[in-house]
DNA sequence: GATCCTCCCTACCACTCGGTAGTCTGAGGA
DNA sequence: TCCTCAGACTACCGAGTGGTAGGGAGGATC
């Protein structure tokens, strides 16, 4: 009896779902606050009740993903400043995070595209802090001669976000170019680990010889 | 007096091209018939004589663009048949087709988000030959010892893919993270360089020794 | 029991959308 | 000179848009 049906309140929570599976999936612009409140079960004004804007909500669903993140970030931050093969950790775990819900990286991307400078003060405050660590320990990497130094720490960075983001928004498209119909499953994690694969060969450099942990893996 | 002003009948190119700019720029869905058609300077009776239907015009613009990329493709296949190193001309081709305008990626990356089962035949059409082609050179490859046996080929050519293709779309934003206000120019030849070192370094096995001919630079 | 207050509803608004109908103009060909 | 016709226009349409006004049901508080 203590509120029976919908638990009140967490409507708000309901739209927010709804909207960002669909924004994710057709964009701001090709989503109506009918198609919304349609999937929610509740009709328009309800909806405005709750987010009194489109674009309150737009933002409500973004703030949401943002919030997410935030609370990953300092885990993945402290990770990176201590051992050498964290690197990997932080990376992963990011891949992690987008993997865990594409829409994430499809809503991310579709913002990118749609209100650049928009973004700009929100890359500013929830990017830059994780670019400038990584640059610098891949910059410690290098002085320590771990890291290739033709790499361009900052360059190297915004190329590996973008790669995860990106491969990860575009993840059920380009299953289509996958050999044969592979069990999507074993796909997601087979392209991953080629994300990875790449990311770190990429960075570091190669073992000098003698004790070998993880640089080279067996051929298959 | 031969066709003194506006040399008709190329109304529809200037249609096209503001059309790929705004699509490019906010999407499908984030711009009208009437936002295209006063750019060009005419009104949107005048548009619609020209391409029927706003869909019409959507797929005009995609065809083009494919159409210049089918230009371009059979000359990347036949440098990426023939020796070693041709690799990289292939992909620093085709980073230079969409680094030549930027429009390119974004609407691509955009069909990709938006319309992602529409895109398969295309993909099937314009991306499995190249993608095959690649594949199997880079299979060659790791048999002659030449590239990195981890590599899984069909899921590097993806995130090659994505990378070129998400990084060129999301470059204007991403100025944002450089250092300073480096001239512009430099940071799209340093973040492309960026690239194709990752490109080349995830895929090559390091040169046994001996002789130098590519694979290192001089400490700067 | 009257009074809030929360939350959802119906009805409606002004506006924009993609698209149509039909007209006018001016160059080219007979 | 007359006709044709491509290509632009004005005027208009119905559907759908984000958003508002205002009412009503139901629970909690006094």
């Amino acid at each position: 009896m203590p509120t029976p049906r919908s638990t009140r309140a967490d409507i708000a929570q309901q739209i927010l779902d709804h909207a960002r599976r669909l924004f994710a999936a057709h964009g701001f612009d090709g989503v109506s606050l009918a198609d919304i409140s349609k999937r929610v079960g509740i009709r328009k004004p309800s909806l405005l009740y709750h987010y009194g804007t489109k674009d309150t909500l737009r933002q409500a669903v973004l703030e949401q993903l943002l919030a997410h993140w935030n609370d990953v970030l300092p885990k993945l931050l402290m990770a990176a400043t201590t051992g050498s093969e964290q690197f990997d950790a932080v990376l992963s775990k990011t891949v992690a995070f987008f993997a865990e819900d594409h829409d994430r990286a499809r809503l991310i991307l579709r913002e990118l595209l749609d209100r650049p400078q928009q973004m700009q003060p929100l890359i500013e405050l929830h990017v830059r802090p994780w670019v400038t660590i990584v640059s610098n320990y891949i910059r410690r990497g290098q002085e320590q001669g771990r890291v290739r130094f033709e790499a361009d720490p900052q360059s190297y960075v915004a190329h590996m976000t973008v790669l995860v983001i990106g491969s990860l928004a575009t993840f059920e498209t380009l299953v289509a170019l996958a050999p044969e119909h592979e069990p999507r499953e074993l796909l997601l994690e087979r392209h991953t680990a080629e994300l990875l694969r790449i990311a770190k060969t990429s960075l570091f450099r190669p073992r000098p010889a003698g004790v070998a942990s993880q640089a080279n893996e067996s051929p298959h």
